[in-house]
RNA sequence: GGGCUUGUGGUCUAGCUUGGUCAGGAUCCGAGGUUUGGGACCUUGUGGCCCCGGUUCAAAUCCGGGCAGGCCCA
């Protein structure tokens, strides 16, 4: 198993985003990226790992606020795709076709997405209002054909471990109390459990879906200054039970269609935190999301062993008390590279425990994201929870205070290329034509005005027209 | 889609300009020993020039094609 236990890898300094990024993935072991087939990985059993918990945090508040969870089949009937015409001819180049038997029949299509496989269902499931609402969601992986260069876990061919929630509502007003609460668990996954902030933006209406009544979406900052689409709440509507025929009959007989939400995220909420978080070392989990959070490394000496080991054992019931997820690393190897596997991958807290501390009945602390060592008192240890906490809570702070550092307000539109080349975002008021948009956006080559802020604080003039203006929108380079 | 670039044991890599004792190093893996407070050390063993064609007395090296990566830009 050289994959799982560490291999001597090199990281790049991180100002090579590219290369540094795929080096802290396969020496991390979070993917091995040599499978033969453009846009497709394998999951290492540590990456897994950090992904599987991922999930399952998603999985227990998705259910704890009523979500349920559902699986479709991974192939979609074509005459299901095809029922929403706009989005097939959108997809159809993008997609896999499944051919099978002795005539290489064409059975259905992998999906690129849920909609064509979920919603044809939901459309049998109601008739009347009692059917509704439907609250569910699925964790699976979606197939797209990319032409574009692949990037693991940022552009895959195979988009894994993706969640993506569907519901549908007898009323617009339900459907919109129902966007708040999935804006909330994008938020609770973002900033509880990754330690993440991003930009939570407004999408412009011609980029929705037509006949959508509108979505948020989330961006990340990545290292290199360029933003990467993480994620969206959509407010579809009733442009898809249109397409779908989902509707119920009202009490006076009429029909009336769904409204529907829609949210998803996968994968790039790992690649996010990773891109993030890490530093030229390899790895820096956040402790609420670290499968294991304190790694102990015994220091041992020839005769000294079993000394070292009672320590550990009362190490261990404490941490066991406090429900601290820990790996007892008693590897026939030196420390040091005990040491530099763990830091590698991203552990939060390791503990060192060797002769000299049991004589001092003390062990040394070090934490991962400051890169500190300190010793502290046995009887101090019950305080590890604390510090785990507080490394969670500095991981947030150092992010935000990257991202608030990047936005850059411009008011004339020639000081936006000098924005985003120096590798930020340029926000600017903006009136909400097109016509403006587009002028905005076309100052520099690869620009992408990817959305509106939410969180809108005063208004001012058009950076292109200089009319009166409600909206800021921002202006990045993107993935 | 356009441009640039790379392919050498399991992994990382030297060699390519100027063809010829260059297939070298490191790591991993196996065996033995000594160790363990920041990627230990010594002895020893296995294993490699992406594929096809061309030029040549001679090709990892030059040329053509194929296949597979990587990077940048639309």
């Amino acid at each position: 198993m050289v994959k799982e236990d560490s291999t001597y890898e090199k990281i790049s300094d991180k100002s090579n985003f590219s290369e540094w990024y795929n080096q802290v993935l396969s020496a991390a072991g979070i993917l091995d990226m040599s499978y033969d087939m453009k846009g497709m990985f394998v999951w290492l059993p540590y990456g897994l790992k950090i992904m599987r918990f991922l999930q399952h945090k998603w999985d227990e508040l998705f259910q704890n606020n009523g979500l349920q969870e559902v699986y479709f089949p991974q192939i979609v009937p074509l005459h299901y795709c095809e029922m929403n015409e706009a989005w097939w001819e959108g997809f159809k180049d993008e997609g896999y076709k499944v051919i099978a038997g002795s005539d290489n029949k064409v059975q259905g299509a992998l999906r690129p997405t849920g909609e064509p496989a979920i919603y044809p269902l939901y459309s049998q499931w109601v008739r009347t209002r009692n059917d509704l609402p439907i609250r569910m969601y699925e964790t699976v992986s979606s197939f797209r054909y990319e032409t574009k260069q692949t990037r693991p876990l940022i552009r895959d061919r195979e988009i894994t471990n993706w969640f993506e929630i569907h519901t549908a509502h007898a009323t617009k007003e339900e459907a919109v109390r129902e966007l708040d609460s999935h804006v909330k668990f994008m938020d609770y996954l973002y900033e509880e459990m990754l330690a993440l902030p991003v930009f939570r933006v407004n999408k412009p209406l011609w980029e929705c879906f037509p006949g959508a009544v509108g979505a948020y979406e989330y961006y990340s900052l990545m290292p290199d200054g360029k933003v990467m689409e993480n994620g969206s709440a959509n407010n579809l509507g009733q442009a898809y039970s249109k397409k779908f025929n989902i509707k119920y009959k009202k009490e006076n007989g009429s029909e009336e269609f769904a409204w529907m939400i829609c949210t998803g995220n996968g994968g790039r909420f790992l690649a996010a935190a990773i891109s993030e978080h890490g530093d030229n070392k390899g790895l820096v989990l956040p402790p609420r999301v670290a499968p294991i959070q304190i790694v102990i490394v015994p220091i041992i000496f020839k005769g000294k062993e079993e000394k070292v080991y009672k320590t550990v054992d009362k190490i261990k019931a404490v941490l066991d008390d406090l429900k601290i997820r820990y790996y007892l690393d008693a590897r026939d190897i030196t420390p040091g590279r005990k040491f530099n596997d763990w830091e590698v991958k991203g552990v939060p807290v390791r503990i060192e425990i060797g002769p000299k501390d049991v004589e001092k009945k003390q062990v040394m602390v070090y934490t991962r994201f400051d890169a500190k060592k300190k010793s502290m008192k046995m009887s101090e240890l019950k305080k590890l929870d604390k510090v785990l906490e507080e490394i969670q809570k500095s991981m947030l702070s150092k992010a935000n205070k990257r991202l608030q550092n990047s936005i850059r307000f411009v008011t004339k539109k020639n000081e936006i290329t000098k924005v985003v080349e120096d590798k930020q975002v340029a926000k600017m008021y903006w009136c909400g034509e097109k016509k403006c948009y587009d002028e905005l956006v076309s100052v520099g080559e690869g620009y992408e005005g990817f959305g509106t802020s939410v969180e809108l604080q005063s208004s001012g003039c058009c950076c292109a027209c200089s009319k009166p203006s409600h909206e800021e929108l921002f202006i990045a380079k993107s993935y």
